[in-house]
DNA sequence: TGTACATCAGTGAACGCGCGTTCACTGATGTAC
DNA sequence: TGTACATCAGTGAACGCGCGTTCACTGATGTAC
């Protein structure tokens, strides 16, 4: 069981891990392939020995990220589904933890948004993304309300999206003002008025 | 009183009008000097006669397009105020009417974004220009529940925050899935809660 | 275990295209008489 | 009003750099005997 020190997979994650940094720094198009190289330790020609154009690198590098993302989501459901707390702190949880790097996330899943809204093959890819990222939050939050005996006004899947929305947009005043928007502090002050209000039945 | 032929303004104009078009459709860094040119229809002289880099129009677009912006919101203020109907929709009227064109005004604005959390400069720029944006709904909000008597339990400019984030959140959505999010929905489900809930006096 | 050979992952020089930028020019516009 | 000249906004050819991509090669790894 000798670690190979050539391993094509090797290589390929490598680069990709390298792809993933020069984005957020520099964006898709701004980013050369040497840039990426660079930073993966390659020349060129491994690059082209392992993805036949920068484009299909964004495609494969979309596809790693988002599995990557979905298997940590599945991973950590149901712990917070059993874990003592409120339902608002594991959906908020599960958003924070699965992305290590809260910055260097929200660029690049920002530069694949505006990607997919130019290029309808990725927004087709991102949307089926998005579609499973937010029935794993939907599993989350119908289990939890299920186990506490909480009815909602509204469909799950809505409340998710506007989870997702709101944590969206204040991601990014976070990121442009941390001082005057600490992380999560809109969620937290917003979102229990609308979950409380979401709770009561409908009257 | 006869319209000049060759006047600088207008060249300028054209060249930051056909500069949003293609920006919007390509980026930034995947727009070139040639395409914009191409698009207002002159020559990529005329480009560097009225600009000096690409940098520099990227700059002077940014400003040339959050005047606007700002004109037109202090232009709808005191209507808004006025008119009858609920703060909400005052706040959200606002935020709509300001971008003819969502699609477009999403793109720009969030390239944008990308390029103010890569750049310190930009993102000071940008900050300004998004202060003096929240001050203004944060003014009309203001006024609105001063006559209607409503007090908030949260300081506005919070709100408005939160109003801008969800609403920045969801345009994502809509315009990634028009069908599945109509544009304003979530806004339009979920506001009304949080308003709710934040103009009863506090407890 | 050691030797000979085949495979193929990664090297690095080269290519040529498109880009941002420059600049000598032209002809439309404004001014002086 | 008409003519001569100055200005300068916009033209378009040119430059050279950096980019994505290609390819003949090299040397490390795996296989056969």
């Amino acid at each position: 069981m000798q670690p190979p020190k050539r391993s094509r997979t090797a290589t390929r994650a490598r680069l990709l891990e390298g792809a993933l940094d020069v984005f957020a720094e520099r964006g898709f198009a701004g980013a050369s392939v040497e840039d990426i190289c660079d930073r993966a330790g390659f020349t060129r020609g491994a690059f082209y020995s392992n993805f036949a154009s920068k484009d299909e690198l964004v495609l494969a590098l979309f596809q790693a990220t988002t599995d990557r993302l979905l298997e940590q989501i599945e991973a950590l459901l149901p712990e917070l589904a059993s874990q003592p707390g409120t339902l608002l702190d594991a959906v908020l949880g599960l958003l924070d933890e699965t992305a290590p790097d809260q910055r260097q996330w929200h660029l690049i899943s920002t530069e694949f948004t505006l990607h997919a809204l130019r290029n309808p093959e990725a927004a087709r890819a991102l949307n089926e993304q998005r579609a499973m990222f937010r029935a794993s939050l939907t599993r989350l939050v119908a289990e939890i309300s299920a186990t506490s005996g909480v009815r909602f006004s509204v469909p799950p899947e809505q409340f998710v999206r506007l989870v997702i929305a709101l944590h969206e947009g204040a991601r990014s005043q976070s990121l442009l003002e941390p001082a005057e928007v600490p992380a999560g502090s809109l969620e937290h002050t917003f979102l229990p008025m609308v979950l409380d209000a979401v709770s009561r039945p409908s009257h």
